[in-house]
DNA sequence: CCATATGTTAAAAG
DNA sequence: ACTTTTAACATATG
């Protein structure tokens, strides 16, 4: 589920619930998910720290610790969320913040891939059903582009109007733009009324500007409902299902290796 | 059993 | 060398 919404969704979660907590002990033991540490590498550099601030850029969470200690970096994949107890072990914020579906099946022990228990007898703890999330200690955010939410206008001109790769794939290249996933790049070529096949380097400015400002709109519409999946078209990704705005039929295919759907009469190839 | 899934990335291909 | 595409990753669900 996560994209940059339900992402900071979670950092929000972690700098109101989480910070200044004294922790006690971390379970590290998911060797998949806290690659390419061994099992108690996280253990032994948290222990006796607190996290002090939540960052994120695009898809990526990290946090600070105390005493000068590693950062703390946390990727939710493609299931992963964040669940926050307080010292009674009551949930006080995070998980449940998305999803196209209300959860049907009994929670799991085993999907709590990564967890740091407090002092004060609460916890923070990394769900991630698929296990394709990851954790890590002084994540590298080198190949990260710029958050898909903050990026000027002339730096995504530059960034994102050049190459012969589709436009969605294009937006969707995390190193180009950081926060684009699937959902979130159709609802948003949706919005700006443009065909996801159009080579990216052959968008005119006005189409890149409208771009950006549609993206932005999708963005602050998801953070602000509660996730991607609450975005207008996202309902309408089905077969033999219809444009919201226009009534034309939804059509589908592969670009940049994912499913994509899109309007066949409003986003049209010139 | 089969298909699909909100992400990343190494490897292959161009 | 750089860009683009594909496959694999681990697991759940309809």
């Amino acid at each position: 589920m996560p994209e940059l919404p339900e992402v900071e969704t979670a950092r929000a979660a972690i700098e109101a619930a989480g910070l200044h907590r004294e922790i006690a002990d971390v379970d590290d033991t998911d060797t998949f998910e806290c690659r390419p540490h061994a099992p108690g590498d996280l253990k032994a550099a948290l222990v006796g720290r607190t996290l002090t601030a939540a960052h994120r850029r695009g898809k990526s969470m990290w946090c600070d610790t105390s005493g000068d200690g590693p950062a703390l970096g946390i990727h939710l994949g493609m299931s992963g969320r964040v669940f926050i107890t307080d010292p009674g072990g009551r949930l006080t914020i995070g998980g449940d913040y998305g999803g196209p579906r209300p959860e049907t099946q009994p929670d799991r022990d085993v999907w709590y891939r990564f967890s740091l228990y407090f002092a004060d007898g609460g916890s923070l703890r990394l769900r991630d059903k698929r296990r394709l999330g990851r954790v890590r200690l002084d994540p590298d955010l080198g190949d990260l582009g710029p958050d898909a939410e903050l990026v000027g206008r002339e730096e995504f001109r530059a960034r994102v109007g050049r190459g012969t790769a589709p436009l969605k794939a294009r937006i969707m290249d995390q190193s180009v733009l950081a926060g684009v996933g699937n959902l979130l790049a159709d609802e948003t070529l949706w919005r700006a009324g443009l065909s996801p096949l159009r080579p990216a380097g052959e968008l005119r400015v006005d189409e890149l500007d409208h771009l950006r400002r549609e993206l932005r709109g999708a963005i602050r519409h998801a953070v602000k409902h509660g996730g991607v999946h609450t975005g207008e078209v996202v309902p309408h990704r089905r077969a033999g299902d219809h444009c919201p705005r226009c009534g034309g039929e939804m059509v589908r295919a592969t670009v940049g290796g994912r499913t994509t759907w899109w309007c066949s009469a409003e986003q049209t190839l010139p």
